[in-house]
DNA sequence: CCCGCCAGGCTAACGACGTTAGCTGTGTCA
DNA sequence: TGACACAGCTAACGTCGTTAGCCTGGCGGG
């Protein structure tokens, strides 16, 4: 279907742990409390010596942006593979998959997305693979920006409690998936090659 | 034209003087930079001397919050009144001034609008007022809000740096405003009325 | 004129943060 | 048995926001 997904970069498994375990300090207790210390508490050790497995706090942070972009583009690619009748139904899958996996974990999705992106440090080509379904989607490298940019303004706004309170979103996602999918123009399945890739999730 | 900017909180003149020296210190040097022993430094003062004239940073940062979403609500009401043909150049143009306001301040922008809202500790009506424009532009509160999505989208991933090198973002913007212009149904300057607030900015 | 008040500065300090330096115990392999 | 490296530890540094408490200069009222 596509390339597959970029190896993530080699880690010992004790610092797999450590990442495991800060993914589920980050998911379950925000960002703030993803401290070296609190890690350390959860791993029954002190922090100075998840030193000895992580150069810093920020590899941590870079691991589990890594992960976040690579489940999430697992997700969407998953949704563009199935999508055989490449139609009109693409769009709207896709940014509902997109919501959807989003909300299921905000803080790693707000981890993985907000600020600025340690390009360098991620394993080559995630990136890339990771926006691959929004240009399947548009047909148009242009129109898969401005379509990937709608859905996280979209979920960044509903994570950040952003929308009046009785906003019904549902509406609002449909509103814009109209907008767009009116214009869009999918990729065939199989016949995609040497365009120019658009963005990354 | 529409209901003038809500009021902002009252200030000492010193207090003023402190969030005015936050906001130059904020836009030239970024969010890390401000700090309470920095922006001391830059009045001539220690840190906590500060405290004499507001509560702690937060008040400093709710207070630079206001200023970013009162500005940009001047800038986007200037846009929809001067619209005097209520057609189609709505869209494209309220998004357009968007895009200008937020990359002319781009730490402001970051501030106002990344993370959790402190909406309790905003001037009342504020945010309503600021995100007038976007219903006004799009007809409808659901494509209002769909629209300023977009534009936040698109706004807060440039200014961190998210599109790949050679995007060509000036396209980006304006296939995402075709695909809404197409969509939208401006209201006509002077009969808007009781109809239900859409968002901010 | 003098006294008292208080606005607005100050220093010292606390607890949290990321991080570094340097010590120690323990298991493995020559 | 000895060498060595791995993986833990404590102590500490400099940063952060914030609090407690002191001091001083200017102003208003008797």
């Amino acid at each position: 279907m596509t390339s597959g997904r970029p190896a993530p970069q080699e880690r010992s498994p004790r610092a797999a742990q450590i990442i495991a375990a800060a993914r589920g300090l980050l998911e379950q207790e925000g960002r703030a409390a993803l401290t070296m210390r609190r890690l350390a508490l959860l791993l029954g050790i002190r922090a100075p010596s998840i030193y000895k497995h992580l150069p810093g706090k920020h590899a941590v942070e870079v691991a589990l942006i890594e992960e976040g972009m690579a489940e999430m583009g697992d997700t969407l690619h998953r949704v563009i593979s199935h999508q055989r009748a490449p139609a009109d139904g693409a769009v709207a899958a896709l940014l509902a998959a997109y919501r959807a996996e989003a909300l299921a974990h905000p803080n790693l999705y707000r981890l993985a997305t907000a600020g600025q992106l340690p390009r360098s440090e991620l394993a080559p080509g995630l990136e890339d693979w990771a926006g691959e379904p929004w240009f399947l989607a548009a047909g148009d490298s242009y129109l898969a920006q401005a379509l990937w940019s709608f859905a996280h303004g979209m979920v960044i706004l509903e994570l950040d409690g952003r929308y009046p309170a009785g906003s019904d979103l549902d509406r609002t996602w449909r509103a814009g998936a109209e907008s767009f999918a009116r214009t869009a123009r999918p990729t065939v399945a199989g016949e995609r090659d040497g365009a120019a890739e658009p963005d990354h999730a």
